[in-house]
DNA sequence: TCAGACATTCAAAGCGCTTTGAAAAACGAT
DNA sequence: ATCGTTTTTCAAAGCGCTTTGAATGTCTGA
């Protein structure tokens, strides 16, 4: 059932038909009733290609799936900023569209997926300290929107980002006020922005404090719980351990919690750990006691927030540029306590 | 830039350029040539929708988000599903799309994408034992494959799954060998068509061994941390707790480790645990040496064989239907040992 | 009764591509 | 030189929709 064949059911012409269906005022109320029936009853369903030609218009929105090249993993926010994401584009008829390219062609695939007329709109998840892609967007002209922000970025942008900087500076403030000075820092790959935020914020705290940092107790890498469970196993075979640890995710600082719990450390009372809790839906921080004492944002609500600001850039091209920054909440749990007394 | 104008450029009529670009036979090799050396200069893209509406494909596989309508929740499953499954799409040109949809209008918003044109085939996921979608979907005439399988199906589909009651059978099995009677089962949502074949697995098992189940030790529900951390909690207050725990996923059995830790149970020694590891790149089940023991099947590749499997739909449409079942591995760590001797 | 204003409908062009059927060019064999 | 083949190119139609510009019908006030 298409267009055609409805007006010719309806003895209309199609530019009626078509104008009746989209709610145009220069149509008879009558009509309208007329021709909204009978679309409903021969399920018309107008075809979104042939309608994206004429308007140019997709009412689609690109995500680029964020695969760590190295590791050819995908990281578990992805599903719940999705998900967030996914639910405004719902509200606004958007649907999204995925790509999945190596590392190395990315940029390529962002210019393919926009000049083919795929999508309206891209939104560059998990940008990199020094991110060429966003200049390169930037040039072309695509409404976007980067989830993050990239600190080497010459140009302006859209962004969302969780201010990474201040709660872990917040969160290692914390760890000194109970008396600790052995701060470890298990963070994300050095090369993405959001690590090299928190890692300045640990480094400020820790400088504040006049305390020495030690780079034993720096790591950085892919989050995963492995990853947090190894490293936590190596610090705490150094001479002098650490009484802290900073987690840059709630996945490692379940490794580290392992790690701890295999050599009978007891967390908060042993040993202090904080994370990063991005709120994922399958590993929520406990109920109404947190497990762990952690810098709290919710991933899909920057999800959310992302595809509303992404939709107005698209019906306001020519707007300023807009930005925003969300605070994350420290909250306490037991996983934290005061420097043990060396015996 | 688009096909006129490149045609003009190059003083050839659109069909050569069009021919020459897209590998026909009938068009001069030298003319080949000049033709793609000048796409390649200009950038040209060609159109996807254009292309789209003339070829009557749009070479985008849809999907639809399986939120749990009950807790707004994205199973992490879903990313490395999709992972996979977009490095297959990628291999073969094809992109993909996500709708997310109110639970109450699924089958609704599968008719819309295809109808109108959007997509050219379907994956449907997270089946439940009940699932008019497949029936829906197979009367559209859309090509289609499901990543699980539904009991009450009436019609022949395509699927690809694991033999999740084989696979649950047989880690019970091997939970009573070790000499356990009072196992466990802390299962996904009893609706979903996954979870019921577990437990029939665990069942027959039982009865085979001529165990008598507890209610008692049979959980459902979505598989969370929290969850997977208080329903042993619970069972470990019952009079006759459980000696075995088989968990439906890793993440909630990471729950269950918690609890166990709490009370300062060491798993294999004092309680047996079994979980599902669908190999979540963030949540290995440990390196070399498994944290858990477990059944083991990688939804990834479960992805990458899917999106084969529809490929191959797409391309011949009336080719019968086909499935395929994947074997998990039952890989033995130290969360498992015989049953502790009453004291 | 008629011009002008307004409401309603329509035919046709255009979005950028593929594909059909025909024409032109090149070739080989007589 | 000529004719039948084969190779190569082209003009035009069509995919399903929106939108422009024109046409028709209705209504109002003079």
């Amino acid at each position: 059932m298409n267009l055609k064949k409805l007006s010719e059911i309806l003895g209309l012409s199609q530019t009626t038909v078509s104008r009746a269906l989209n709610g145009y005022p220069e149509v008879n109320e009558d009509t309208r009733i007329r021709v909204q029936a009978a679309a409903d009853k021969h399920g018309y369903r107008p075809n979104s290609r042939a309608k994206g030609l004429a308007t140019g218009r997709s009412m689609v929105i690109g995500h680029v799936i964020p695969t760590s090249s190295q590791h050819e993993m995908v990281n578990p926010i992805f599903g719940d900023f999705v998900a967030g994401a996914a639910r405004t584009y719902a509200q606004n008829n958007y649907d999204m569209m995925f790509t999945h390219t190596p590392d190395t062609s990315v940029e390529d695939s962002y210019r393919r997926l926009f000049n083919r007329g795929v999508v309206d709109g891209i939104v560059l998840q998990g940008p990199k300290v020094i991110e060429p892609r966003i200049s390169a967007l930037s040039q072309m002209g695509v409404p976007f929107i980067v989830h993050g922000r990239s600190t080497c970025a010459d140009v302006p942008y859209d962004w969302i980002d969780v201010n990474n900087q201040r709660s872990f500076e917040r969160a290692t403030q914390f760890l000194i006020d109970l008396g600790h000075r052995r701060i470890a820092l298990i963070n994300g790959l050095e090369e993405m922005d959001f690590a090299r935020r928190r890692r300045n914020g640990y480094m400020a705290a820790m400088t504040n404090a006049g305390i020495e940092v030690d780079p034993d107790l720096l790591r950085s890498a892919e989050m995963t719980e492995i990853y947090g469970h190894q490293t936590a196993c190596d610090m705490l075979k150094l001479d002098d351990p650490p009484t802290a640890i900073l987690a840059s995710s709630i996945i490692s600082a379940v490794g580290v919690r392992r790690a701890l719990e295999e050599r009978g450390l007891k967390m908060g009372r042993d040993i202090s750990v904080i994370a990063h809790d991005d709120e994922l839906s399958y590993m929520r921080n406990g109920m109404d006691v947190p497990i762990f004492t952690a810098t709290r944002s919710s991933v899909r609500h920057a999800g959310e927030l992302a595809a509303e600001m992404l939709i107005d850039r698209i019906n306001a091209p020519d707007d300023p540029p807009k930005t925003r920054l969300l605070e994350a909440e420290l909250v306490v749990g037991s996983s934290t306590g005061p420097v043990p007394q060396r015996s």
